[in-house]
DNA sequence: TGTACATCAGTGAACGCGCGTTCACTGATGTAC
DNA sequence: TGTACATCAGTGAACGCGCGTTCACTGATGTAC
């Protein structure tokens, strides 16, 4: 960055400010549409500016939602890390609290599984999108290794887990024929079963 | 149905004829582009027709594609048949044939999670999808038990397991930092782990 | 103190695009009597 | 055999939409001298 006066510092300081309430204003819209119908006019409408301003900010939609998805990291690690302390303990918990996660907050979940499935077009945001997937690995493995120990666990273990609760999530998410909460059950279900007894698979 | 007579009979064919020439026009696209990209005129034009005339068999893009998921059913189905009767065997095999089919497949792959992450929107397309998606993991179960024994297994782990498959997939089919081969190496190495080990973590 | 200039947030209007889909129509074929 | 009608594949042109994004501009604030 460099020197910086503190004029230009204030200046930045409420630039990243500005950001953060865009980003804020997506995330509100979150709660309301699918992460697919969320458009740069939405944002702008809940932010309370137009929609030309948003590319002052951010060079384009997926970067926008790339940071969205930053954000999204500190705040899983931290709900994770609050519900470990509350009592629940072991993987197994961290897994049931991991699919929870997904199922209460779809417009995240979305937007990951969009950002995964699409790995071409623009280089830039795929470089943004790599960096924020590591992240994610990182963040995991330590929440892991802070419940099951430093050397319980190997990188691909962790690894191999997480991204097997996604794909119960995805593909159970919409499953046809239960409640919503009977959905779940059964999402936790499978969960638990990869957690404990993947290898046991025909081997009786 | 009810009675038809022969003529009748006879242009019902050739209307599905027609169908499966568009199915096919649309799989043929698969070799060039993602899912996403291909547009209604794609097809048309591969197929030889105009756009229009697709409205003739098909009620909306959806509704045509996923008839062609319908199709990669069986394709999958014979695909993975072959391979366990080339001497491959066991269920270890299975997860490598499927992780590969997905890898080789890509818009099949996108197709599919495209359906399961919109579980929205059109209602009657909605229907047709869990449709395929039953048929799916019904399919995989055959398969499965044809290899594993009647008894092995039961239904849910057929179900954790492929769809942790999936989710192995998707997020290592584009991680960075790998040529497609280690990509393809590493993800194989995953599927084993959950495979074999999934119940070991935290446990030792 | 005043003047000329630079910087930057913010805006409304418009661009440009490509999409899925519909519409009114033609022309071939078969059917009824 | 001929005539009127029904059915349906197929088409080109257009609809209608909403999107992401750009552009030319205003107005406020700070800077240089």
């Amino acid at each position: 960055m460099g020197r910086m006066s503190s004029f230009e510092r204030l200046r930045e300081n409420e630039r990243e400010i500005r950001k953060e309430l865009i980003i804020t204003a997506a995330m509100e819209l979150f709660e309301k549409k699918n992460f697919w119908d969320i458009s740069m006019r939405d944002i702008a409408n809940t932010a309370g500016v137009s929609a030309s301003s948003l590319y002052r900010y951010f060079p384009s939609r997926d970067d926008l939602f790339i940071e969205a998805l930053l954000q999204d990291i500190s705040h899983i690690e931290k709900l994770l890390k609050e519900r470990m302390v509350k009592g629940e303990e072991g993987i197994e918990a961290l897994a049931i609290a991991v699919v929870d996660y997904c199922l209460d907050n779809e417009p995240t979940f979305q937007m990951m599984c969009h950002f995964l499935m699409r790995g071409d077009e623009n280089p830039s945001v795929n470089e943004k999108f790599n960096s924020v997937q590591l992240r994610f690995l990182e963040m995991f493995e330590k929440v892991v290794k802070s419940i099951a120990g430093e050397d319980a666990v190997t990188e691909f273990h962790i690894q191999a887990f997480f991204a097997s609760l996604s794909g119960i999530v995805m593909t159970f998410r919409h499953f046809p024929g239960y409640t919503d909460d009977e959905r779940r059950a059964y999402i936790h279900k499978l969960a638990l079963l990869i957690m404990r007894e993947g290898g046991t698979i025909g081997k009786s």
